[in-house]
DNA sequence: GACAGTGTGTCACTAAGAGACACCTTGGGT
DNA sequence: ACCCAAGGTGTCTCTTAGTGACACACTGTC
């Protein structure tokens, strides 16, 4: 009869824990041999657990990929939840930008470029680009909400989903430039200036929604 | 040693038909009885092929939905296509309109309510919420040529890439809300003036890509 | 009428993914 | 200390999505 309110969320970040561990065992496997030559049985082998238990975790082969590629965008994904409402984009993004070199653990540094491969495959594996797609339209959920509340739901529901689809596409699109010229290997200059990515993104989801995202709000 | 062109061609649009028809089969079936209920076996039988042939022309079960779904915004699509340089989006959509309705076959009604369906299964069906998202990309590839070519490349090409997802992104939320709107049957009215969904779309694009697709060039 | 090319059917096969059941933890109540 | 309920996991089994290989049918060309 008694609930266990800590063991459910513990259970839930558990799970979202081990769904991180298989999927980064996927997505190597995914980019050293290709998606169709790697099995689910060695994906298990790779994670130490049974086959059976993957599938329990993931519907499919190719969703292995989802939760590094929502790893990379976290990072920013978590700027924009904890814009207050009273700054504006711009302000926060440089202002979480600053304090980021030291509480970003080195883990993360490595999901970043296995999220990069991720979409770089992509290019070549339809499976893989719809599991990219997948996880851009979770944050797409989650921009809507956020969206939601900054317009305070003054407009239209319609018009919120709409402005948090535009500001996740142009989202996607940079990542997807941005991954692309890592790999590469290209000219890493234009990454180097942090500040200067961050007012890229802030500039391009202030455009896709019409200056709807971006101002302070009151 | 001879190409034929004509061959080629004919052949290229003979595969998308039968595409298509085997889609329609297959939408069908995933609305009566759900994705997972429905066999390849069964979709092939629907359509009177062998099994082995759906899957000559489709790399999966889900990816069946679509071209439906592509027929769903095929109309809207081809008017963006068809877009002169010198008029406004919202001029050339209403012309677009005025002379839809003779010359848009009934059979494409068929087509839009089946493709509404996908999307109202895709709430509940991860696999065909992927292959929704994979059509819209297809879209958005498409888009990316026209937006490209009306900005004539002064911008750069990552630019012209965002507005074409960011205006993608906002066809799809739109249809998605109109397909909800017709199938749970709520107010078809807002659906009646074809002219007022028509400047909803236009003004859509226009805010999402900052204005940049809209104007009439030069 | 022989020919190339392309599309389809049939058969055999691999592997994705699910169902059923037993086991083993964890954590809480007595 | 003991038991018990809940939920995650392994093992076994089975269905079916999806592929490879080969033969056959169709179509247009020389």
């Amino acid at each position: 009869m008694t609930e266990m309110p800590s063991g459910g969320g513990m259970n839930e970040r558990r799970r979202a824990r081990l769904r991180l561990e298989i999927s980064r065992e996927a997505a190597r496997l995914f980019w050293e041999q290709g998606v169709a030559a790697t099995s689910g049985d060695q994906i298990a082998k790779a994670v130490g657990l049974s086959t059976r238990t993957i599938w329990r975790h993931f519907r499919n082969k190719e969703s292995c990929a989802e939760p590094v590629v929502m790893q990379g965008v976290a990072g920013l994904l978590g700027m924009v939840r904890s814009w207050p409402r009273e700054r504006s984009l711009e302000d926060h993004l440089a202002a979480e930008l600053a304090g980021l070199g030291d509480k970003t653990p080195p883990v993360d540094l490595a999901d970043q470029t296995l999220a990069m491969k991720m979409i770089r495959l992509a290019d070549t594996e339809p499976a893989l680009r719809s599991a990219w797609l997948m996880a851009y339209d979770q944050v797409e959920r989650e921009l809507c909400v956020i969206s939601g509340d900054r317009l305070g739901h003054l407009g239209s529901d319609l018009e919120g989903r709409m402005h948090a689809a535009a500001a996740t596409a142009v989202i996607r699109v940079l990542d997807e430039h941005l991954g692309a010229a890592v790999l590469t290997g290209a000219d890493l200059s234009e990454l180097a200036d942090a500040e200067a990515v961050s007012r890229c993104f802030a500039h391009a989801i202030r455009v896709a929604t019409g200056g709807a995202l971006g101002d302070p709000i009151d």
